[in-house]
DNA sequence: CGTGCGTCCTGTACGCCGTACCGTACGGGA
DNA sequence: TCCCGTACGGTACGGCGTACAGGACGCACG
């Protein structure tokens, strides 16, 4: 398990994440410096998650002493919320994007969860009062930008923002999650279902569950798997905006 | 941090979730019990988060050795999947909901939040491949009981649910943490906002970031603080359900 | 050309964690 | 009565984040 936020000493992590006090490299030294140990925490955490993510890991990458990533970051904090701003920076913020608000709110809904997928981890740092850095910014400016003129207030377009982060949010967990459980137990979702049957025949009472098992039976057919997280995301997303909709038209 | 999800060996965690093998206690002893072992930990992770959920912990609040603990159950990853099931067990299941779907999965998403409040580390808990114990399944089927009979197919009626769990799980996440925020630095948004304004009036380009800036500070007048949480859970399911409507009735 | 200081780097150590392993104590069936 | 299965727990191992106390080295200054 991993602990809930990332959040460390909120001026600590503005100071690197503006880049403020940056250094001129010493001559002769390799310099490890922020974005290096960034770079490599990113990569680990990529490859082995949240968890297996190690001040001694990232070091070791580096070929460098542990205590020597003190001297640029304070903490394991501080540098995941450096870690979070930095991967923020590779959503795209076009200027134009052609189809109105809708094509631009399922621009940012996909991108969103194609970064989920490439940074699993992202999905576990807390993001309320997020790092503040630049790229966290360009992100939510590019966000409000694509409801901006509809006439909606800045609250509203606040909330509509918030909405459709928080749904990707809970999709993209399902997606990466199936993903994940796949990777590590070497099992797909219908070999594991398929594994545990005998077990449930004996214990679940299809008479106390009727519609559950109804389901169940129905979505197993279907899928050949217990969820199809592609199919959902686009399910969820369309019925989302389906009400952003009723709502923009009903302020228009 | 804590690592991802709670999912330990399914086999065993399953005959832990539907007791299989119950043991009558022995005589003289307080006999611990997987039970009083589950609610300990879900007291512990309650009060200081699952980061903070330490076998030592859920011991010593038992007073008990912390290797006793292993009689019971095979590892804190099995642990945590029963505590999920026991929490869901707090979920109302009512026969009768008056108001149609609509009611019902207002009910349903407000419940969840609840339940989220209540138990904020159920939010860090990997439910990808759930444990299958029986509140898993009495949510899951009365869940489905909500969006059934309107001419929805077995599949659509999951998506339905999965939307609406989705959208949940994310609201609550915003919720959670800006409650956890406050309580963890002292702060309330505003006064966190203000203290790091100064700093940011040094970095921020508004005309770099104008749309990001204005509603910022609409923002900011409106609330006294970045983030409603209530107001956007409102907001968010009201549209999230009239998107719901909007394809129920094109299926009707 | 010293020399001293500031910066970068690191080894050691402390207190946490999950849990493997093994010893102990005791209730109950033979 | 004996013995064994079960409940219980002490110790220890390898991991973690990081405080602290140095070591090494470039550079400004006398």
């Amino acid at each position: 398990m991993t602990e809930y936020g990332g959040t460390g000493d909120p001026a600590r992590s503005l100071a690197i994440l503006w880049r403020t006090g940056e250094r001129p490299s010493r001559k002769g030294r390799p310099d490890l410096g922020v974005d290096g140990i960034v770079r490599a925490a990113i990569e680990v955490a990529d490859a082995e998650g949240l968890t297996a993510l190690s001040m001694r890991k990232v070091a070791e990458r580096l070929g460098v002493g542990t205590m020597s990533l003190y001297t640029y970051i304070p903490g394991k904090a501080e540098l995941i919320d450096v870690m979070v701003d930095t991967v923020y920076g590779e959503l795209p913020t076009p200027q134009d994007v052609p189809g109105g608000w809708r094509a631009r709110l399922e621009l940012i809904a996909r991108e969103n969860l194609a970064l989920c997928r490439r940074h699993p981890w992202l999905l576990q740092v807390a993001t309320g009062r997020p790092p503040l850095g630049p790229n966290v910014m360009a992100k939510y400016d590019f966000e409000l930008r694509a409801v901006d003129g509809l006439g909606l207030d800045e609250i509203e377009m606040d909330l509509v923002v918030t909405l459709i982060n928080g749904y990707v949010h809970g999709a993209a967990r399902g997606a990466v999650e199936a993903a994940q459980a796949e990777k590590q137990t070497g099992l797909t979702d219908e070999q594991w279902w398929w594994a545990h049957a005998p077990f449930l025949a004996k214990v679940f009472d299809a008479r106390r569950y009727p519609t559950a098992a109804r389901v169940g039976a129905a979505a197993g057919e279907a899928y050949n798997a217990a969820y199809d997280p592609e199919r959902a995301f686009e399910f969820g997303l369309r019925r989302v905006l389906d009400g952003i909709e009723v709502f923009i038209r009903s302020r228009g």
